[in-house]
DNA sequence: TATTGTTATACTCTATAACTATA
DNA sequence: TATAGTTATAGAGTATAACAATA
């Protein structure tokens, strides 16, 4: 039945921007207030994707090369990620996490979960098993679309 | 029983950010490419409060008051929204929309929503189910924080 | 020549400080 | 005096164009 796709796609444009813009303010909040959203989106990436060059990382965030150098100089500056010129091809560049970045982006992520647990506690037990499997349905849909 | 609470703090934390990209991607395309994600999110907060002052909207979207004043300039000066001093208190603006702010509004919200709900296709019918309940169920958390 | 990244420069978006108009 | 909004100005973040180094 297509109103249903209808109904469910209404659904969920209207409340996943809702959750999102809380997920947005506690990580703002109490993860990495020194980190704008695409430096914080860019260790996350980093962080699943050791030694990515900068061309990678830019195309992942959406950023053209120069403004992603840029914002690497950032993170490199505070020693959230190393740069390196890679030993196979030297026009390119070799990124990681220091450890730095990885606690970082570890301890945001931890207190936004546990800030979203203590919120998904006020639920009855079978609406957090909805959401549950909710998600799982979703994920696959939207991770294509997402590298 | 905890654990569920965060086991399903960590699907919510990892699956709506990925439906967030997809959801502002489709926004952009087809929406309105001419509008920066806060003036979308104006008009959106206009048409829910018609008349609203320029610190309402300043306050919801979470800008000061010069910078609101020129993102509002932007969107008068384009005819998608109109400011007039309200007749009561002559220090007050009085914003609304004009018709091609709503329809703008309108027409994005659309395509988005046609975009997911073909997506939304690929599921089983049950599953989507299951995710009209979830949004239901996280609706009201998230609402109020949201103003 | 083609590819990877950086430097130079300009534009947009945002903020703080100072100001104007109204209450 | 206090409040609502604008103007002036400066700092981030982004883009395009031109360049340097490597393949």
């Amino acid at each position: 039945m297509q109103s249903i796709s209808e109904q469910c796609a209404r659904e969920v444009l209207e409340v996943v921007p809702l959750v999102m813009r809380v997920i947005r303010s506690q990580f703002r909040k109490y993860g990495a207030p020194e980190l704008s959203v695409p430096q914080f989106r860019t260790l996350h990436f980093l962080s699943q994707h050791r030694g990515a060059s900068l061309s990678e990382v830019a195309e992942y965030i959406g950023l053209m090369l120069p403004s992603m150098s840029a914002l690497i100089d950032g993170l490199v500056t505070r020693n959230f990620a190393v740069r390196r010129t890679s030993p196979n091809d030297r026009r390119r560049m070799t990124l990681t996490l220091t450890e730095r970045g990885q606690a970082t982006l570890r301890s945001a992520r931890k207190a936004t979960q546990t800030y979203l647990a203590e919120e998904l506690n006020r639920l009855t037990q079978a609406d957090r098993a909805t959401i549950i499997k909710a998600m799982q349905a979703l994920r696959p849909i939207f991770t294509e679309k997402a590298t």
